[in-house]
RNA sequence: GUGGGUGUAGCUCAGCUGGUUAGAGCGUCAGGUUGUGGUCCUGAAUGUCGCGGGUUCGAGUCCCGUCACUCACCCCA
């Protein structure tokens, strides 16, 4: 707040206490999951070459663009910040030998997208994604999804809403684009301003337009999958129809488009409508992408934590509730005492039980009053007499009892309700 | 990058058309009980009113700039 202090730079936040807790319980939770599907984690560094993600992103795209995170180190290489995750699991595929190639990881951690931040957009945001390679088939892209739907009902989000889409295979792309610009071509002056950019940029992305009017027209001209070659549309439904089997609540839409040039086949987007403008909780699809010598098909998605934390918070859950409060707090009367609780905290805490004390010399009442504010269940009090008997004070601050009690039966009731 | 909204105590905010020493609630700390928390009572501390400039006898209040936050747009998680 005051201006002299140092702050985060705009669009990047620390995460605390309470909101913490939540974060890491989300983490823990994934990891559980993904190990059921048979998912490893795979560490990237956040940095990379500027090439890796030229390459695998499309150099045309605004996320390389206009949205990374770009600077020269010190030997003059060109590097970048992670925009996605995508590309750095890639660069290691490539890199590593022939069993890699059907590797199925997953990744979680900060991206940089240097955009003005919003309601769920940051400059530095964490994705958790996977990405599956190897198996080129309709069965692989649904059990992406099905991990997906997992995922988030695992970590309790309700009402999110899965869409299914396909923007096939590459060279329907161009086919695409061209029979788009045909059935458009006669409502180019009705369409909205950021749709007449978008008519020779891309106009898959006049699709999706937000603006009553341009909807309007696309609902009255052919489907996007129209346009696709009979395999590309065979392949969608053959997904739709194993989300069926699997009994994954994901809806085909046809005016589902994903922004990334690597995406083909299969694509899909969970939104939910507790969220902003950005409605997005994730988003993955099939690609196909080059990187050096080799071309490289995997399926993947990933998943914005903020957004899901933003869900969670709005469907009521308190991160507070998560706090994992110590279990016993030492309370002592005069310096002798609280040297010894010093000893018995150090002995407590080796044996696994956490343990605090006031280390600023303040009165009882006050050492209580933190006990109570930490949410303590035990307070152990050493004063004078407690001293002079070699006894404890074990009190339980729920029921208000208090029972005094030589060191090894103190150490049987703490160990006793661990 | 473009546009709107907002910046007053640790937090949430009040301060009417500019007028004397800037407020409340919560929180914090201390006392009420020199050995006992949660409830209650009493008291205390904490503000360059985001920052800089201007108008004025006088600015938290008006004007300009700037920074930050926030929301939306392009785009995207």
């Amino acid at each position: 707040m005051s201006s002299g202090a140092l702050q985060p730079i705009r669009g990047m936040s620390d995460i605390t206490a309470p909101e913490i807790f939540l974060w890491q319980q989300l983490e823990s939770t994934a990891r559980k999951v993904l190990s059921a599907y048979g998912i490893t984690e795979l560490r990237t560094p956040i940095v990379e070459q500027t090439a890796v993600f030229l390459r695998s992103l499309g150099d045309t795209t605004d996320v390389v663009q206009k949205e990374m995170y770009r600077f020269e180190d010190r030997g003059g290489r060109d590097l970048a910040l992670r925009p996605e995750g995508t590309a750095g699991i890639i660069r290691h595929i490539a890199g590593a030998g022939q069993e890699a190639q059907d590797a199925r990881v997953y990744y979680i951690g900060p991206m940089f997208r240097a955009e003005r931040p919003a309601a769920g957009r940051r400059r530095q945001f964490h994705q958790l994604g996977v990405e599956a390679m190897g198996a080129a088939s309709p069965a692989a892209d649904v059990e992406m999804i099905a991990l997906q739907a997992h995922l988030l009902e695992s970590w309790g989000i309700r009402n999110f809403v899965m869409q299914v889409n396909t923007r096939g295979v590459g060279e329907d792309h161009a086919a695409v684009a061209e029979g788009l610009r045909d059935a458009l071509k006669p409502h180019l002056s009705e369409l909205c301003e950021d749709c007449q950019r978008r008519f020779e940029e891309n106009p898959l992305r006049i699709v999706d337009c937000k603006n009553p009017q341009c909807r309007e027209i696309v609902s009255g001209i052919p489907a996007v999958t129209s346009f696709m070659s009979q395999e590309s549309r065979d392949y969608l439904d053959e997904v739709l129809q194993l989300l069926q089997h699997l009994e994954i609540p994901a809806v085909a839409n046809p005016t589902l488009v994903r922004g990334l040039d690597y995406y083909a086949h299969t694509v899909w987007e969970v939104t939910h409508s507790g969220l902003g403008a950005q409605d997005a909780l994730s988003g993955g699809g099939r690609y196909a992408l080059k990187l050096g010598r080799g071309a490289y098909e995997g399926v993947g998605f990933a998943i914005g934590i903020e957004r899901i934390v933003a869900v969670l918070m709005g469907q009521g859950i308190d991160p507070a509730t998560l706090a994992q409060p110590p279990r016993v707090w030492l309370v002592a009367q005069g310096e002798a005492a609280v040297l010894e609780n010093m000893i018995l905290m150090q002995s407590l805490r080796l044996r696994g039980i956490s343990a605090m004390m006031d280390l600023r010399g303040r009165s009882m009442k006050a050492q209580l009053r933190a006990a109570n504010k930490a949410g303590c269940p035990f307070v152990v009090i050493r004063g004078d007499q407690e001293m002079e008997q070699g006894t404890f004070q074990l009190k339980d601050m729920q029921e208000g009892s208090q029972t005094e009690l030589a060191m090894p039966e103190l150490l049987e009731r703490l160990l006793a309700r661990t």
